[in-house]
DNA sequence: AAGACGGGGCT
DNA sequence: AGCCCAGTCTT
């Protein structure tokens, strides 16, 4: 038996649930996904929210639902045009895999998301909170879902000292939901414990003097709830240096959409390398990636201007050139799109930023 | 177990 | 500049 349960058995945990959801009932945001309980809504938004703030949600999220409202909307829809909605959102795996796992429900469960633990946790994207929540959620079923906001405050308050860096820690607080969760009420009592954590029991600054179930915190009664929960730091991320060509002939713009894996998968960018060597000017070194990785002959401006994105695992330091094709007679991997076009496409944001670059330095209007 | 995988907001 | 966010997948 684990610690934590040892601390549960003098917990009390009825009044501890009525004090939560009661709070939860009067205090909860009005968000869109809880509008109704439709287990396909529920599950974009769950797939939408790992690792991301609700306010930057909720209008992808409107938005999504809008353009494909059900299963069989999505099913039948293109992947450029799924990207296209999550352009800007990151993590572009997760709008790849609902595409897929949503196909899969359409053919295999008739549209319906299978409210099965099993089958529901081997659908594309879904992992052990996704499938708590949604079975929790959608199905009211008192299965635990333990996130970021849960670790911290269930940490708190049964004084769980564990590191949440570590994966095997997520199980600890697996069981101790799982003792925790109201059996009449889940979806209320899991929810309850995330907008806690969103709300009031926040990573800095917790507002324990208003925390509807402060009498049941261990770690405000012991003055810890600063140094909960134990977090190892990561380390700082690599640099990387990129040499990118905004490519123009006529109303043309040249623009290559990345591979099928790794980084920012499938979207469109502006012809790039990575620069590894400082013995060549990078406009010269970019000049002969062009020529020989994408059979088109450029001759590229001075340097334009420079852009920094920081992801979660490197930074990129980008350096943009404007660029006139001469000869594109042996052109491969790139497209050729009217720039009044260019909206169509799916970009990643630092890609964005440098179009916008480039609508500044060069003065073009792009109509819709 | 550790790293890849986005982007934005707050300290 | 670092940390965090309604995590999952791959190696």
């Amino acid at each position: 038996m684990g610690q934590s349960l040892q601390k549960i058995e003098n917990f009390d945990i009825k009044t501890f649930q009525e004090d939560l959801i009661g709070w939860y009932i009067r205090e909860k945001r009005d968000l869109p996904w809880r509008k109704d309980q439709d287990p396909y809504k529920v599950w974009v938004s769950e797939i939408m929210l790992q690792q991301t703030r609700v306010e930057t949600v909720i209008p992808y999220f409107n938005n999504f639902i809008k353009k494909f409202p059900n299963v069989e909307a999505l099913a039948n829809a293109d992947e450029e045009e799924v990207l296209k909605a999550w352009e800007g959102l990151g993590y572009y795996s997760r709008a790849r895999n609902l595409h897929s796992a949503v196909k899969e429900v359409a053919a295999k469960y008739g549209g319906k998301l299978p409210d099965d633990p099993k089958q529901l946790g081997k659908l594309k994207g879904i992992g052990p909170y996704t499938k708590g929540a949604i079975l929790s959620i959608a199905y009211n079923k008192p299965e635990p879902a333990v996130d970021g906001n849960v670790m911290r405050v269930l940490s708190r308050i049964l004084l769980i000292e564990e590191d949440i860096a570590k994966p095997k820690t997520r199980r600890i607080f697996e069981e101790a939901a799982a003792n925790l969760i109201s059996k009449e009420r889940p979806s209320d009592f899991n929810q309850a414990l995330m907008e806690l954590g969103a709300m009031v029991c926040t990573p800095t600054s917790p507002s324990c003097l208003l925390c509807p179930v402060q009498e049941h915190c261990l770690a405000f009664s012991e003055g810890l709830q600063e140094k909960l929960p134990v977090k190892t730091r990561s380390k700082s991320t690599k640099q990387v240096s990129i040499a990118c060509a905004v490519l123009v002939q006529n109303n043309d713009l040249y623009i290559h959409k990345r591979p099928d894996t790794g980084l920012l998968a499938n979207l469109w960018e502006f012809p790039n390398c990575e620069v590894r060597t400082n013995r060549i000017p990078k406009r010269i070194y970019l000049e002969n990636f062009l020529r020989e990785e994408y059979g088109v002959e450029a001759e590229l401006s001075e340097l334009k201007g420079t852009i920094q994105h920081v992801f979660s695992h490197l930074t990129w330091n980008i350096n943009v050139y404007f660029g006139k094709v001469c000869s594109d007679e042996s052109m491969k991997e790139l497209e050729k799109v009217f720039i009044k076009d260019i909206d169509r496409y799916a970009f990643p944001v630092p890609h964005q930023k440098i179009f916008a670059l480039y609508k500044e330095k060069a003065g073009i209007q792009v109509e819709p």
